[in-house]
DNA sequence: CATGAATGAGTGTTCATTCAT
DNA sequence: AATGAATGAACACTCATTCAT
């Protein structure tokens, strides 16, 4: 009985510290994607989050430490929804179309985290570097062994590797950025920006490739 | 002569001034690069070009200001050396290989400007973002003109304009902010980074466009 | 018991507030009355409260602020003890020294915050002129409403009420400000002073009125 | 003639010099008067007065310098149109009404300078103060002697003379003060002001001194 | 476990003064 | 004599972090 009281009330406590954690993080969330790290203080974080100053620290090492959880949360669920294509499979563009599918449901699941991290510098801070440099080579690596596969099946042609999935990278970003951040308004459906992606990044511009 | 060496005393005066002027920029647009904007203080800059505090209120009305015309530097002379292309030109591609080739020169010569505008954040300092605004606006509109241009003489597909600009742009940034900040090791030579950005711009990836 | 101990916290803490606040503002209002507004810097205040520099504006706004509550406690007290005189009444004279000898008591009960605000001109900081605005129109107002009453029922001569108004406030103004001031050391008695004030300002200096 | 030439030069130079002087002075005095001292840099006044940073300091020893040369103006006018009572002369009081007279025409040639000087507090540089209480000392003893002069004849009331000296400079002042500064537009004309302020000091308000 | 008062190193900026030209 | 670029101590203020309660 006793233990079972004690159980209850530490569940209880549990679920509380669970609730507190969650409102911090949510809190932080929203604030660095709409004001940046640098203009985000510890006091903006916790007023959000209705949470004492000490409180904060009991959760969290640092500032610097929550963004590196923010950031996990993120990159963790990226990379959870990202598949090897197999080139050699009955449907490898409808793999990819997929992949991105997931990316953008991802994306716009999580809007401030996403804002979040594609607003945030690599090389400037090292804790946050090392998780992003793992977090885009990650995909790096999965979009370079794609063209690889995809060029050694005669699907894709041959292109400089590193390069190219540098630049998708780097599309899909500032895509994802200007519609979460600069033009919101404008934001497509999560359908046609995908597929608009895809398009862009699969067929590239020029009407036949025979022609440039 | 007395208003000759008037003359020579006041250029001699001109010359350090510009000198102390280009002193500070530099290093602050070395600063800017590698620490990021926030993580460099003025203290940073002034240490760095061995100045004053007092003089560098001298040459700049704020550090803001100071990052401004660094940015307006870059900004400027990227927009010198883009050139709108005629589409029923003799030689539509070869033009779009130079506007790239000369960017790429560009960046190559001014590192640091470039690494610090691509880190630079928009939405987060009103002046800043008008100015990248303005300049990522020039750039969106060069790349739609063409992306229009091009479909409408049946030298490109037909796409989602202002998508596919938005990515070319992502695209390119990347390249450079890779090969510059991550990977500088790795870099690959003007020439054949211009190409592998323009392959992968107008021609995709698919063998054949009409396999998507 | 739980609830008296943490009302005993909480008390205790509330206590040590105030009596942060209190040497703050004592401590300013020493230096502010000894050295002026301008050349007291914060430093010098916490230096002499022996707080630290962000304890400093854990209690005030800016250095300003400060500046608006010493002000704020010094009129608010001597608006307190000011009440309006009726000229019909048993001992109009009477209650006029009433009010001046309150007014001095004010005064010597709180050097500092007297010879601060003495010293602090109208004209240069909005906030502090709005504020001394209103003190000085208040004083104004009585003496402008006790001269109208008096000529009205054929107590006191009538006379360009807003200036003499405005002379019997730099009188009694510099009255204060030598002997909190500039000879201290000559400092009459409360008693006698009150009396000189009242002198002066009620009979002038004539030995007959019909004599001018 | 070499010497007559170099006298011409000399002459040419010295009117030149005082020009600067002037204007430098003239400036300053506006500025003091209209923000203060503290808040009237080096800067404002040689942009005022069209002169380099250095030439200013050619002039001046330092900003201290130059703000008791012109107090020392403005006391020495006051001064030189004071002139002692003789309370057996055939009209003290018309003597005295001359002495209200000309200071109001000092003040009035020399608002600029006045406002300054009766901004300006005592007690905080030592430079400052010590001319200051030269000025109101030299005011002060003018004062008291009249009272007791005129107490010795039979003219005027016996009163405690130091104070009410000290009160009648400050009413004087803060009449000034309030018409120059506060409320410049409802000022009144010389004549009546002058009157209004030896009808306050002379008379007093009671109707008859008797019924106090 | 939770609190919030306290800390102090650090920030960007100003400005009276100096001095080489 | 005149200049104005250079100086650096001083300023008001911020904020991530600590710790006694």
């Amino acid at each position: 009985m006793a233990s079972e009281t004690t159980d209850g009330r530490t569940a209880r406590a549990e679920a509380q510290r669970e609730r507190r954690r969650e409102a911090l993080l949510t809190a932080a969330a929203s604030l660095f994607a709409q004001n940046g790290f640098h203009s985000t203080s510890v006091s903006d974080v916790i007023d959000a989050a209705d949470v004492s100053r000490g409180t904060f620290y009991l959760y969290f090492d640092s500032k610097d430490g929550l963004f590196l959880q923010l950031m996990d949360r993120f990159t963790g669920r990226i990379m959870e929804v990202v598949r090897v294509v197999d080139p050699e499979g009955s449907d490898p563009t409808g793999e990819i179309l997929s992949n991105v599918r997931r990316i953008v449901d991802v994306v716009f699941d999580n809007r401030d985290l996403t804002v979040m991290v594609l607003r945030e510098d690599i090389g400037l801070r090292p804790e946050v570097d090392e998780q992003l440099s793992r977090f885009y080579g990650f995909l790096r690596d999965m979009l370079e062994g794609a063209l690889l596969n995809g060029a050694r099946c005669g699907l894709t042609r041959e292109v400089n590797a590193p390069v190219v999935a540098t630049a998708l990278i780097g599309a899909i970003k500032e895509v994802f950025l200007h519609h979460l951040v600069i033009a919101p308004e404008h934001a497509p459906t999560r359908e046609s920006l995908a597929e608009s992606l895809l398009d862009f990044g699969l067929r590239g511009l020029l009407l036949s490739p025979d022609r440039g």
